[in-house]
DNA sequence: AACCAGTACATTGTGCGCAATTGGTTTGTG
DNA sequence: CACAAACCAATTGCGCACAATGTACTGGTT
């Protein structure tokens, strides 16, 4: 499969994983004065994403959607609660799992995100056949190395 | 520019920066069985990496390879060197930098990241005009979005 | 009813990533 | 030479990510 005749470390610039890890933060850089100013973090603005779809959720779902663990979401979601973003209660019915849903302050910054998504979508100028290209080796190669 | 016209948050499914976020956060988790049966963590990875090309780097010019500052960098690098991985020194000529080099340990790594990188390449599964159109794509998201 | 396996979330601990501040070192300018 | 400006690294503080462990709840079995 893959060339083992020359052994030598490759050097940086040939590591794909690099590439992908340097774009990730410098997108996510991209996005956070705006998001600053809102007074979210990245993380917390893909929450209200998810949730402006679909109004409320199980943490679990959320975890599913945004392919993060417990662990990171629990105290995620407690500072949004506590920021005014969002809403966390128990479900009566199974009382394992935890609804997450908009509050006030979360459904007033929905209109911002429009605007965002507009001017992230311009400074990285991609043409729609790029973007869609991108965003599809992106999925695959996600879905190649997930479990 | 931007087609401002009808108002509502974009779902989730048409954000390529979650793309890119989750397929960065799925690669490294894909090296990390790998990575931890060597001890190391995968920034700690790409500081090798730089390292085995260069031997010997300051602080600042390693955090422009890997654009990483010296917040992340200094305490990176401080656990490498309890775990003998690389050395720190002052610069004599010049006591402000401090000059990251191999130690014992990360050079008998340098042979173990050989194999890592094929087998991640083959598990990615992308034949070299893919990995390298996404290659390009992605360094050209970063300088487009790159202060 | 007591038990038990499975599920969902919480908690703890470690390691980044980055902003902001601090402190020591060098360089440039008068 | 004096001294301000620039520079490099360290420190502090906060917010993720993720592994590992703990706790509370549910549904099915006995």
């Amino acid at each position: 499969m893959c060339d083992m005749g020359k052994i030598h470390a490759p050097p940086l610039a040939e590591q794909l994983c690099f590439d992908l890890y340097a774009a990730s933060r410098a997108v996510t850089a991209a996005y956070r004065p705006a998001l600053t100013e809102l007074g979210i973090t990245y993380p917390q603005y893909l929450v209200l994403i998810v949730l402006w779809e679909h109004e409320s959720l199980t943490v679990r779902e959320l975890g599913e959607q945004l392919r993060l663990d417990h662990g990171t979401l629990t105290p995620l979601l407690k500072r949004m609660e506590s920021s005014g973003l969002v809403e966390r209660r128990r479900d009566n019915a199974d009382e394992r799992f935890v609804v997450v849903s908009l509050a006030g302050k979360g459904e007033s910054l929905r209109q911002h995100a429009e605007r965002i998504q507009c001017d992230m979508k311009d400074q990285l100028g991609l043409d729609p056949q790029e973007f869609e290209d991108l965003q599809t080796t992106l999925r695959l190669l996600t879905s190649r190395v997930s479990p």
